[in-house]
DNA sequence: AACTATTTATAAGA
DNA sequence: TTCTTATAAATAGTT
């Protein structure tokens, strides 16, 4: 149709093909629309220009992600389905570690466990009693520290008392041993207390 | 293009319409070959006739997925993006949900717990507690309820045991008494024990 | 982007 | 559906 006859193949000139291509689009997208209007019909339509350019039609009857439903029911076709498919293994893997870790929850504080065997239930309370020696071995170790802190506190006052009559001794008196060192020193109050709780500490 | 001109709206005659749908569909197809060959166009069309059938072509360098890959790219709708999306917020509530588990389980399990306030670390500690008392429970109401059986099969073998004594004696003499009793009686062994571990049976 | 000679598509009829 | 054919519509090449 047109002043002559052309072979189906590449335009070579790709002026001419650019030209062509819009005609062509054009009439393809004409065309689309009438029959959708003449016979009822349903059409999509995407076409890219060898540029990237875009150009689309779909009927208004139906958007595009229904016709792609539709499309992927009738021809079985997988378009988005597998990749739905691949998100919807992830959501089941997860949830069912999920209810794995519920019910392991629910043994360690002792609920469902009737269906559990001897074995199974010794193992569970061998896992309760370990945490509840850990738990109870950190809350000793905070109480220790607690108390080495208040333990801290005291010495340093009484440190402190001490420097404080030195100074004053000193103010008065300027005495010096042979070796130059002070002749007061400072003791620590119940010296072997830190030992003991230290011992605790380790961790 | 025809014997006549017709004006673009649907046909009213139902078998106009079916052939014209027919012989356009072909016609559409057609040009989308041809625009596809000599333009260097990628092509996608899908046509849903009004009894449902469907006809697709898409041109051979790239595939529909593709295509409306790269139409979402270009024309920033959503096809099945937003399904995606949906399922990936499931995924991650449900991750987070996870998490909360395993460091929940942790804990009771004494792990990660340097991190847990007094009154935490007590709450933890609490039902670690409360689930060891259950299970020490189910585990001794298990040894009582093996101790019943074991009784049980005793009290059955000596309730045999008497009732052939019973039927050996019968079967010599043939005695009643007054009222058609037979003389012998069963007695439990032990009456009381049942009574005893019944109590700690109750659930 | 128009024009127009020609090809192509197709409406109506069989 | 398919074929036929008169006619409408599309478009290739030109301006």
């Amino acid at each position: 149709m047109g002043r002559g006859k052309i072979e189906i193949k590449r335009i070579e000139n790709a002026n001419n093909r650019v030209v062509t291509f819009s005609k062509r689009r054009n009439g393809l997208v004409k065309k689309a629309k009438e029959i959708t209007v003449l016979c009822d019909a349903k059409v999509a339509l995407i076409v890219f220009a060898s540029n990237g350019k875009m150009t689309d039609y779909c009927c208004p009857s139906m958007d595009l992600g229904a016709m792609l439903d539709q499309y992927q029911k009738l021809s079985g076709k997988k378009l988005w389905d597998a990749k739905h498919e691949n998100l919807s293994n992830e959501i089941d893997r997860i949830k069912k570690e999920n209810d794995n870790l519920q019910l392991e929850l629910r043994h360690l504080k002792g609920e469902d466990i009737q269906s559990l065997n001897l074995k199974n239930l010794m193992a569970v309370e061998h896992a309760i009693e370990h945490g509840l020696d850990k738990m109870e071995y950190l809350m000793t170790k905070r109480r220790n520290e607690k108390m080495l802190a208040e333990e801290n506190r005291q010495l340093s006052f009484q440190l402190q008392q001490q420097e404080m009559a030195i100074a004053s001794n000193a103010r008065g008196m300027m005495m010096r041993d042979h070796d130059g060192q002070f002749g007061y020193r400072v003791q620590p109050i119940q010296p072997n207390l830190q030992e003991k709780i230290m011992s605790l500490v380790i961790d």
